[in-house]
This record gives structure tokens, C-alpha cells and sequence, in this order.
DNA sequence: GTTAGCACTCTTTTTAGTTGAGTGCTAACA
DNA sequence: TGTTAGCACTCAACTAAAAAGAGTGCTAAC
């Protein structure tokens, strides 16, 4: 299987793949014939299909119908046959920035534009930090019996966390512990604040040692970014524009896992994983890293924002998807948000 | 039309709201005849239905099939026939109780619980808070050209803004500014806030004015509550189970809607904004006051978990929907609700 | 190696016929 | 006067059969 095509039936294949992920449709040998600029007849074209079919590469929903790709098809296709598309995206671009400055925003609108632009599903993951450090911790009173704890993180991750007290802290006991906290946590990573460590902020905190540990919990929290991986999402009711997706039972599936934010975290993580890969990923039908998708086509970008922060967007649609559009928007948007982020950083630092 | 029933009308529509709420299916007379306990034959029943549909209660959706309940008829059932359910749904409790002390978690767990215990598509909104007052203000430098803003507002809404500054910030400034701005602005609503103040305080700050108004934008921001309003969703692809829903024009549109976060919002204010309205409201049909779902029925709840902060639980799913068990089940979760913020705040005040 | 032609297959569409649920109306009955 | 049995009628839903259409595989000729 899959041994080497002559140049021929690569064409046919392509025309073959090309035409139904327009139409959808099983196509037969003489749109091939008429679609490819070869000069062959009808029955050439059936001689090869023929071939093709037994290499794996298309198949026959039933005896008398065309053919359609297989996933092998695909896979060759995406891997070797897929053309550069011009990116002509340049609305993409525009409506990235109405959103200023809030990172949340302007990636809530990079899912609601590719969806709109591309006609699939969109999933968007807010980069994620890992292995970064405390940067920044205070504790503040904001009334007789609550303490506002904030901690900021490499990477400007903010968090809070509001403490109730049952006996009121006086003004040096707050500085004493904002010291203490400070100067043994700060610029430290995870891995780094260990259990002796805290033994002794306790007994150095005396009566206010639950405190302490409301705030540990907090920054181990804050540092790991575990709380839950923003995730955004747009385009679910695109499903329905292919047939094949769209009965019932498929859409419903699809509908409910959409939803579910944490499965959906898996396309982030999945990738974010390899730290290598800044690249483009492809899955056709049962490569998805979710179950529920295996009659989709799932692709997925990674962007980078800032040493380490890095998060994911992922397109999802038919296996007969616009692989070529969908690539260049995916290319377009990483870039963008990675430039968006330069300028900020390099040529606007009062944002 | 809808002049007053007699008890046998009555109680023949009620049968065949009872019956079609359970069968999605029109009734027929001779259905009625053997449900209800009058020991009529279906003869007589036809006669009773002819009337109720020249009422305009039923009508045929087709010359030979049996009736289905109008909205008008709807309406009737929820206003006056429907029956007070047991509030047997213990389990719902259950579930809530793992969320421990995040709001928001609280909040996605109601939401999921709801859609999984009723099988419709449930929203949830965050409380929002109206008319509310700056608690603490402060700014901190969490490095050389980075300020952090925290601005907790009361009902201990929390807003965190990392504001870039050009030239380093000497810590007297830091502290002037810090003064400066609790005196004039703590305790404040946003009313409150003029814009003599705002230039007197600029004025104040100097070179920092800038500053200034960015601390002041999130200020108002964050009073306001305008940010966007917290909305979590559950059961989206409960819709698929209900087959007047189901198909895919009509559950696209749904699914569509039921995304646009800022379309459920609607839901949440319509309510919100009846500040007296501390109970239950049923929309059927077009009465929604979002267009998509008029095909729906959309029963809403309002909590209040302190004084001001009020949000909203909405059910949405098909006209024929159970409303005794929605009602209960939203009662059920509203006074969960009310009553985990109160155990919080009375008796479990380190929680 | 390529192509025209034809028989064959199998889905899709169309048509016609049948069934069944349910109604409205009339006439009889209590 | 209200109730009921009976019957003709309607119309969606189902079934079966027929026709159409798209496409193939194979063979024979070029």
C-alpha cells in the first residue's frame, strides 16, 4: 500500500480530492476527464481510479457511485500536494484591533473572525506559562476581616485571592508578613518553594499561619496556571453547513464536546507539549487528539507571545476542508498575534 | 377569544397539554377520552375540543390529526393549572457542594447540573452588581516601569490593571499617588465620581496624569460592572433531543445564539433590571426576549446572594417543556444558592 | 496505451396505492 | 338538552413498485 505514483495519478488523485472537497460528493470518472488538464477519457481516468483504489487512496461509498478520499488521501494531500494559498486575509488583520490591549478580548475575536472567515469551528487556547516564577505578591487589607492577596507571575498573569480573618490584623503584623512572603518567595518558581520553606513561614506567621497557607495554595495555583486554561470558542453552528456532519446525532456529539471546555483543552496542551512545534499541525479523522472528532479534520497553530507564553488555535471542520484557506488564515493569525505582541513590547511600552 | 373556561373545558385542556407535554405528539379526543376521569366518549370530547380551538387554545396541524396547545394555552397552564412539584432533587445539592468557594466554579457547576438533571440548555449569569461603591484602591510597582492597579469594588469585585509607565515611579510618588487617590476616591459610586474631581486629581498627580486616567477608566470600569457579564452555558445539544428543535435550520440558529454570549446577556438584564423581581418568569414562544428561541420556552430565575449582587438562571427548551420540574428545579437552585452564601457569610466567616 | 460502447449495479426519485389516526357531522337516545 | 354511536371524509405516513440517473467494469477495437 501506498507505493510511490506515477505523475499521472497524482494529477488524478488531486483532481479527485480538489473536487470533492468542494462538492462533497462522491466524483466520477468523467468530471476528472473534463476537470484535469490531461486529455484523457472517461475510461482512462476508470483504469486509474481503479489503481488508486486499490492503493488505498480512494474508495467507493457503494458499487455504482464515484469515488472519495481516504484519509491516506488526505494525509498525502496535506503532506504533499497542498498549494500555498495566497493570503489575502486582510480583514482578518482589521478586526484583530478593535480589541486594544485586553489579551482575553482580542482572542475571543481571533476565534469569532477565523470562524466567520473560515466556516468552521474555532478553538482559541490562552497561552499558557509554565515553569515561571513568582514575580510579584501583596497582601492588602480591604476591610476589618479580609486581606486581598494579589500575585502576579511572570508573564503578567494576575491573580487574587480575598482571605477572610477572624481576628483583625494590625497594620505591622500585614507589613511584616507582605516582608516575610516577599523576600522568601519572590523570583522563585514552583519547584523552588518546598516544604521547609513553608514550615518556616508558618512559624515565623505565629496565629496567622492559615494565612499563609491561603496564600501558598494561591501562588502554587497562580504559578502553575492550573486553575483552567482559558479556552474560546466560535463557529459551533458551522457544523451544520456540511452535510455530513450535520445529521442529528454526529452534530450533536460534536455540540456537547464543543461545550465541554476541557476536553477541548486537550488540542492546547497536546501541542503546547512538544515545545519544539511552532508550527502547523494537521489531524485527518482519527489522528484527533479527540475522540469525538474523528469524522472532523482538526488543524491547529501554535503562537508565542512571549518567552514561554504560549497558547494554541485550532480550526476544526470536515475532513473535506479547505485545507489550503485554512491554513494561510491559521499562518495569518499567529503571525499577527505574534506582531500584535512585538509592537506592544518593542514599539508602544506605555500601551 | 380566551373568554373563561368551565371546569369540563378546562380539564380536557388540561389533559391535552399533560398529554402533549409528555408525547411532543397532537392528541386526539379518544386519547382524552381514556386519560382523563370524566367518562366521556371521544364524541363528546370533540364537540369540547372544537370549542377550545375556536377559543383559540388548540389548534390542528392538520385536518386529520389531533390537537396541539397554542402559547395562549401555555400561558393558561403556567399561570394557573400547573401544580406545585416536589422538589425531590436532592442530588442537584450534592453537586454544587464541590465547588468550594469560587463563585464562578459554583456558577458552571449550576449551570452544568441544570442541563444535565432537567435535559434542556440552561445559562447562568454571574451576579451583577448596580450601584455600587470603590472599597479599596491601590497601586503597586511590581517592576521598574510596570504598575499594577487593584481595584476591589464593593460586593468585593475585584479588577486588576497593569498599566506601563515611561519613567520609573520614585516610591514617595507611588505613595503620594496611593493617598491621593484613596482619600478622594474610596467609598465613592461612580456618580460620585465628577470630572472637576477627576481634573483636580490629575492636576495633583503631575507628569503622572496619565496614569490618572487610565486608574480612573478601570475604576469606572469596574464599578460599572460592564466588563462583560460572566455568562456560563450548559446543554447546548440537549436541543437535539427535542425533535421540534432538531432540525438543522432551526438548531443551527439555536446553537448560533446560544454562543454569542452577548445575546444570552439579554436574558440576564431583561430580569436584572426589575429590581423587584426576586422570582420565577416563564416566556413562551415569542414572548422571549431573544428572537431565536421563539420557538422555546425560557424560564428564568433571579438569585441575589447579597445585598445588590444578582444574577440569573435561565432554562431554555421546547414549548412543551416540563415546566413544574423546571420551576422546582430552579427554585431548588436558587435557594441552594442564597443559602451557601449565607451559610458563607453567617457562619463560616474564614471559609 | 487509449478509447468507445454496453451491460450491469445500486442509489435516488417518482408514482401510486394503502393504512390509520382523527375529525366533523348527523341521527338517535336518555 | 347534553351525550353518544356511527359513518364518511381528510390527510400524513408508510409501503411497494417503477423509472431515472450516475457511474462502474469489461471487452473489443483503434
Amino acid at each position: 500500500m501506498a507505493a510511490e505514483l506515477d505523475g499521472r495519478k497524482k494529477k488524478i488523485l488531486q483532481a479527485v480530492i480538489r473536487n470533492y472537497l468542494e462538492t462533497g460528493e462522491p466524483v466520477g470518472s468523467r468530471t476528472i476527464s473534463k476537470y484535469t488538464d490531461l486529455n484523457l477519457s472517461s475510461a482512462t481516468i476508470r483504469n486509474e481510479m481503479s489503481d488508486l483504489e486499490e492503493l488505498g487512496y480512494i474508495i467507493q461509498p457503494h458499487t455504482s457511485a464515484g469515488r472519495i478520499p481516504t484519509d491516506q488521501a488526505y494525509r498525502l494531500y496535506v503532506d504533499s500536494m497542498m498549494e500555498e494559498k495566497d493570503r489575502e486575509i486582510g480583514e482578518l488583520k482589521e478586526m484583530l484591533l478593535e480589541a486594544e490591549n485586553k489579551v482575553d478580548k482580542v482572542l475571543k475575536n481571533v476565534a469569532k473572525v477565523l470562524a466567520n472567515n473560515t466556516n468552521y469551528a474555532t478553538v482559541v487556547s490562552a497561552p499558557q506559562i509554565r515553569g515561571n516564577k513568582l514575580k510579584f505578591l501583596q497582601l492588602s487589607r480591604v476591610d476589618e476581616n479580609q486581606i486581598l492577596a494579589v500575585i502576579v507571575v511572570e508573564g503578567n498573569v494576575i491573580r487574587n485571592e480575598m482571605i477572610s480573618v477572624d481576628e483583625p490584623l494590625t497594620d505591622e503584623m500585614l507589613l511584616k508578613l507582605n516582608i516575610l512572603l516577599n523576600t522568601h518567595l519572590t523570583g522563585l518558581s514552583i519547584d523552588e518553594i518546598n516544604l521547609g520553606m513553608i514550615t518556616a513561614l508558618k512559624e515565623q506567621a505565629g496565629i496567622h499561619s492559615d494565612l499563609i497557607s491561603t496564600v501558598l495554595d494561591a501562588v502554587a495555583e497562580a504559578i502553575r496556571g492550573e486553575e483552567d486554561l482559558e479556552i474560546y470558542t466560535s463557529g459551533a453552528n458551522n457544523f451544520f453547513k456540511y452535510p455530513e456532519l450535520a445529521d442529528n446525532e454526529k452534530a450533536s456529539e460534536l455540540i456537547g464536546t464543543f461545550e465541554e471546555k476541557k476536553a477541548l483543552a486537550k488540542l492546547a496542551t497536546e501541542n503546547l507539549a512538544d515545545e519544539q512545534n511552532t508550527g502547523i499541525q494537521v489531524y485527518i479523522g482519527e489522528e484527533s487528539p479527540i475522540k469525538a472528532m474523528k469524522d472532523c479534520s482538526v488543524v491547529t497553530a501554535t503562537y508565542e507571545l512571549e518567552e514561554g507564553m504560549r497558547g494554541s488555535i485550532a480550526i476544526i471542520g470536515p475532513k473535506r476542508m479547505d485545507y489550503e484557506k485554512v491554513v494561510a488564515s491559521l499562518k495569518t493569525m499567529k503571525d499577527e498575534l505574534e506582531r500584535i505582541y512585538n509592537r506592544r513590547k518593542e514599539a508602544d511600552p506605555d500601551g
